[in-house]
DNA sequence: AAATATACATAATTTTCTTATGCATAAGTT
DNA sequence: AACTTATGCATAAGAAAATTATGTATATTT
């Protein structure tokens, strides 16, 4: 028996589960929900965990915005659905990214105003 | 008529008015709720709006958590209710700044991977 | 045989915000 | 004098986005 002790899913990463998911989905080409968490937990080393719970409802809700396509699968006998950006996606996704780049600087210049 | 377009009070900032607030109070030692409004869009060059419905229940919270101590003061007839971080406001701060940083580096590596 | 990993999904609840509303005084404008 | 904007507080209704708790099912490891 051991204690863990994770500073992980701190409140900060509200609304930027998006964000994530497009950008990685901007980079893999196609993946699914599953290889998703594990993708961030690995970048993250562990740090950031996205939970069953956020991404498969964000997921959900990006396809019906028409920002991702959904590609059904059959590996190994087990369901997988492959995401992957649509056209719309992909300009959303450099928005989004514009956004984060806008949001870290923004709260620099908050926290750190001598290096505005 | 003009028409303004702000990209003000993305989705992003939930989850950071916490550390706006300590930050601002750790730094002008006591500052009222409007002025906490005015230095923010002040420092922001009017980019981040905070809104009193968010503002004043935050106040209200962090002070039931034992994070601010309020003092009332009575200015041109007008009421104020200066706030000002406790002792363990004062942790709390460096806590939360340090949380931002770590967001900050994280959401670096998942966006930015290459200068992980 | 049991536990862990893989893979999806949804419901209940909580947190945190926006929007709308309300009260009140001071200062500036028409 | 009347009206608008600025200053200053507050709360309620609703929306958004997460956490936590469940549920189903197969594969792999112990």
């Amino acid at each position: 028996m051991y204690i863990c002790i994770v500073m992980s899913n701190s409140k900060l990463y509200k609304g930027s589960l998006n964000t994530i998911i497009l950008k990685l989905l901007n980079e893999n080409d196609k993946m699914y929900g599953y290889e998703i968490t594990q993708k961030v937990k690995e970048l993250t080393k562990g740090e950031l965990k996205i939970t069953e719970g956020a991404l498969y409802p964000a997921l959900h809700k990006l396809e019906a915005e028409g920002l991702l396509d959904v590609e059904v699968a059959k590996v190994d006998n087990r369901l997988r659905k492959y995401y992957k950006l649509t056209e719309n996606g992909t300009k959303e996704t450099a928005n989004k990214l514009e956004e984060l780049a806008e949001y870290i600087k923004t709260m620099q210049a908050l926290v750190n105003p001598k290096l505005a």
